[in-house]
DNA sequence: TCTCAATGTGTGCGCCGTACACATACGAAC
DNA sequence: GTTCGTATGTGTACGGCGCACACATTGAGA
């Protein structure tokens, strides 16, 4: 039962290491080096995969929004039959579980963007996230997807579950008494998003 | 024009430096020793006003919070006769303005986790900042600044403006076209706050 | 004037990201 | 099947980081 010199799959394990050990102790207390002792292979490995620190994060990033789409999506297809105003509904609950599932990843997510800017991988991860909640506005009004209103529109519900988000991973919520804090649903219900 | 042992106002000194810093760099590259060297000072004469670089950063959060807070009551305070609909605005304004004017403190205020922080000084100047956005929402819905009803709304306010203001600083709606960027006022708009 | 607490400095430890040189292994061309 | 190039690994080293600990300087009050 010799290690093999050659990992097989470094690169998608460095993602997996990386993406489990988030769940435990945030951004700033990730390391290559632990990573990789982790995966069992020296730090130096890893940038034979990613350029450096940053583009691992970044792949990690794009990662979450293809995830956060996916689920956004299946989410909608459970209940599709039930109408528009449901899907942006089933959308956001989606959007806000995932948050709380996931909340070190929906962090950098958001966190790692103004500093090296516009990889591509991840400017199309998160617009095609963004597209499905601009989907869900547009068949609510009857607007097209590509019209200004709906794109507007769909950027306001956007920050509101954003915003709804962070403020609950963030724990800014938690300090408020129970029968006081908002549910997701209930913050959603104050979007007039159909007028 | 000797140096004198004693800087005299070194815990002012460094929260200021880390402050114009933070405009420059982003909280993850802000470095004890970078601020004492551009405060003239060695790194560790800093652990005497500051337990480490976590309560630094808590403490220029806090303050953040404050001028946060100072920063709505004056823009609801210059429009104060034309009643509680334009003070949710004026509020909401000035909040947005703040973040762009700030954003690195910005992000810092609320990545910092306020879960294990617990630091009292932060908490409080979170809540003060936050009553302000509840005394609006309650003033236009007629309703007691204690009530759950006032604060679940002004929780999907807070949401909203923060995740507009998130997603703004964060370079995520300057990818759109400018004709369908919306601005902080017309997200606003789609709040059915009074209903 | 003496004393001591407050506030500064210097040195060192163990992390970190990452650059550079070298080692190993696999797959294709012969 | 041997050869060889390329992909993928390791080891060593450098500078920067947060921070602990011992020591230096200062100013205010007894």
């Amino acid at each position: 039962m010799d290690k093999p010199y050659h990992h097989g799959n470094l690169r998608t394990a460095l993602l997996e290491a990386a993406h489990a050990r988030l769940s435990e102790v945030g951004e700033a207390d990730l390391s290559l080096r632990d990573l990789a002792a982790r995966v069992g292979v020296s730090v130096n490995a890893s940038y034979r995969h990613f350029a450096n620190k940053d583009a691992l994060q970044m792949e990690l990033s794009a990662m979450g929004f293809d995830t956060l789409r996916a689920r956004m999506l299946e989410a909608i297809d459970e209940i599709r039959p039930l109408g528009p105003e449901h899907h942006l509904q089933a959308a956001g609950q989606a959007y806000t579980a995932f948050a709380r599932q996931d909340p070190g990843l929906y962090k950098l997510m958001f966190g790692r963007r103004g500093r090296f800017g516009a990889q591509a991988r991840l400017l199309e991860a998160a617009n095609a996230a963004f597209d499905v909640v601009i989907n869900c506005v547009a068949a609510l009004r009857g607007a097209s997807p590509d019209s200004a209103e709906a794109v507007k529109a769909a950027a306001g519900v956007w920050s509101m579950v954003h915003g709804y988000a962070m403020l609950d991973i963030g724990g800014y919520l938690a300090g408020m008494a129970e029968q006081k804090r908002p549910s997701a649903t209930e913050v959603l219900r104050l979007l007039a998003v159909d007028a």
